[in-house]
RNA sequence: GUGGUCGUAGCUCAAUUGGCAGAGCACUCGGUUGUGGUCCGAGGGGUUGCGGGUUCGAGCCCCGUCGACCACCCCA
């Protein structure tokens, strides 16, 4: 072998292990993820995790950041750029489109649960690769299914058992009257660009309308005198609007209109929504205080004109997307509790080379019986076997000694009250079915 | 991409001015016949994130690098 060159290995920057400890959480979101799915109509669909990077560029826009430095392109020995999926949304509707979903009964929902990927810098509940779970309503226009989105976003949050979630919601506009109000916007501020701080001089050329979004102190104030978008919309849309509030409120859905609600994907149209949770995250690097902030969980948002960016088709659509992360960051900070996956019920101890044996055979048998067995056949001796049986919490431990192997007994020791006693291994499995009552 | 704080055992953290790298928890084994938890004892674990430099001597000082966290930016 080669000289040894020490390399320690880390995984790479933004990613991280989810380790068997912390599953419970993640199967306990995916379990309330599907529930509530399936209890809305949305079907489960997985599409690649990665597509022709242009899916994206097209769909999501040129000039935002997820596209502009975001994104893991690459190319494939044959020649394609192909790019790690950054969002979900273009995906399927590409998978829509491809799979002539047009033709099935109208809206078609769908979700979807994965892996995320956008090269960031990295922050607690931000990372490189991150999990999202999506709902999309594809091929219908009607603002009830705008608020059946929120609805079904909140229900999982719900079914988690969360507290102190709030929706912010506004209306971007449509082709129609976006472009009217963006030329009056830029008006406003084209006389006011003294006052604006420099990322936001950046935006007035860029992306105006995100600088409605800006948290400066001096932007905030200019905010108040701008023109907003919902005084600007025109009637389809103001009335498609006024219908989300219609619906939501006949849920009592608890929502705030935010007017600055902006969101960084240009397919977007009309409805857009995050959903924010008051909570408790530690700031500062060294001196760790303690404030509560809003911190988004998600959000989503109506798209109309994707498909006909992407595909020239008219299908309009609306979805939202839940961080698995963040939602879980939240659940542990809440104090909520995920039941542990592995459970041993009854734990096996064996005593001497013969046993061994037959032990494993009876593992099989209990196997195939729906009882959970834990064991401990690398180790030999019996005190550190009820010791393993002791820490795997199992409350029963079955004893095989080399007499009763031979005898064809078992020793059935409850670990609690320590009591046991020597029954034929006949009787066995009835027995436990009992005692753990199955 | 820019700036700030921080990296010591699996985990939580010590180590005086630069002077022998430690503790608790966890893990393994033992406390005499085939019985766990409590208790007692022992053991395994570290190139102090990594690489250079200064020094008789570096966990500590300097430079670089990787990573985590925070802010900007953006988002989930």
């Amino acid at each position: 072998m080669a000289t040894q060159v020490k390399k320690t290995f880390q995984s790479p920057k933004g990613t991280f292990d989810i380790l068997p400890d912390d599953q419970k959480y993640w199967e306990k979101v995916r379990k309330a993820v599907k529930h509530v799915a399936l209890s809305y109509g949305f079907e489960r669909i997985d599409i690649p995790m990665f597509e022709h990077a242009d899916l994206y560029s097209t769909a999501i826009g040129q000039s935002t950041d997820i596209v502009e430095k975001e994104m893991y392109t690459f190319r494939s020995k044959g020649g394609d750029l192909l790019a790690l999926r950054p969002e979900g949304t273009a995906g399927v509707m590409r998978s829509y489109v491809e799979n002539g979903m047009l033709n099935l009964p109208q809206p078609v929902k769908l979700y979807y649960v994965g892996p995320m990927f956008r090269y960031e810098q990295p922050q607690a509940g931000r990372y490189r690769q991150h999990h999202q779970a999506g709902f999309e309503v594809l091929g219908d226009q009607d603002a009830v299914y705008d608020a059946q989105v929120i609805i079904a976003f909140l229900a999982v949050a719900q079914e988690l058992g969360m507290k102190n979630l709030r929706v912010e919601i506004n209306s971007i506009g449509c082709p129609k009257c976006r472009p009217a109000f963006r030329t009056q916007l830029v008006r406003f501020y084209k006389t006011r660009v003294a006052k604006l701080c420099k990322d936001c001089k950046r935006r007035l050329k860029d992306n105006p309308l995100r600088l409605l979004d800006c948290k400066e102190e001096k932007c905030e104030q200019l905010k108040a005198y701008a023109p907003n978008l919902i005084d600007h919309l025109c009637e389809e849309c103001h009335n498609h609007f006024k219908l989300v509030f219609e619906y939501l409120d006949e849920l009592e859905i608890p929502y705030a209109l935010n007017p600055h609600l902006v969101r960084g994907l240009d397919y977007y149209t009309k409805t857009v929504f995050e959903v924010f949770v008051e909570d408790e995250h530690v700031e500062g690097g060294s001196e760790k205080t303690h404030q509560r902030s809003k911190l988004a969980l998600g959000g989503g948002g109506r798209y109309d004109q994707l498909a006909k960016t992407l595909a020239g088709k008219d299908i309009p659509s609306v979805g939202a997307a839940i961080g698995m992360e963040r939602l879980i960051g939240v659940m542990k900070r809440q104090n909520i509790k995920a039941t542990p996956l592995y459970k041993p019920e009854v734990f096996l101890v064996q005593l001497g080379a013969f046993s061994k044996k037959k032990c494993l055979r009876l593992f099989e048998d209990l196997r195939v019986h729906g009882i959970t067995v834990a064991e401990s056949f690398g180790k030999d001796s019996i005190k550190a076997q009820l010791r393993s049986a002791d820490r795997s919490a199992a409350k029963i431990a079955l004893i095989l000694g080399h007499k009763e192997a031979i005898d064809g007994m078992i020793i059935v020791r409850e670990m609690d009250s320590g009591a046991q006693e020597s029954i034929s291994m006949e009787k066995l499995i009835k027995v436990l079915k009992e005692k753990l009552k199955k």
